[in-house]
DNA sequence: TGGTTGACTCGTA
DNA sequence: CTACGAGCCAACC
């Protein structure tokens, strides 16, 4: 009855939980880009679903700082409050940004994170 | 019920 | 390098 629609079970709120469950599966000083996320999280193509969630958050410990755009760039404005807080805690973690992009290339986080970790 | 918005991405010019 | 359009899907009004 009311066929499922074989569409699964999961909702807005199971989605958003794996998008955050691979969030904080981000290694620190390592980042990963929104797209890359998503599919992680089995979502491909929700990357605007990710910043969504993302944006919905009201976890202090989920590291979503580590989250970037395609181009290695923070998604925040350049000089936003949110911009300049991403930049700082990146560089916390060892990340280097210039100019609001993070060092050579985006997102390869579990790729390059032998490469691109902290003291890289 | 339906249009607008958004922490996005990609291809093209 | 920038600019624009199309695609995408969930949340919001």
């Amino acid at each position: 009855m009311t066929e499922n629609t074989g569409v699964s079970d999961d909702t807005a709120a199971v989605r958003a939980q794996r998008i955050l469950a691979q969030v904080r599966a981000i290694a620190p000083g390592t980042v990963a880009g929104y797209g890359e996320v998503a599919r992680r999280a089995g979502l491909p193509g929700r990357a605007r679903l990710v910043a969504a969630v993302l944006s919905a958050n009201a976890d202090p410990s989920l590291p979503w700082h580590r989250v970037l755009r395609s181009d290695g760039r923070i998604a925040f404005p350049q000089g936003s409050p949110g911009w300049h807080e991403q930049l700082q805690r990146l560089r916390a973690e060892g990340v280097r940004v210039e100019a609001g992009r993070v060092r050579g290339q985006a997102a390869k986080a579990d790729l390059d994170d032998h490469v691109w970790g902290p003291g890289g």
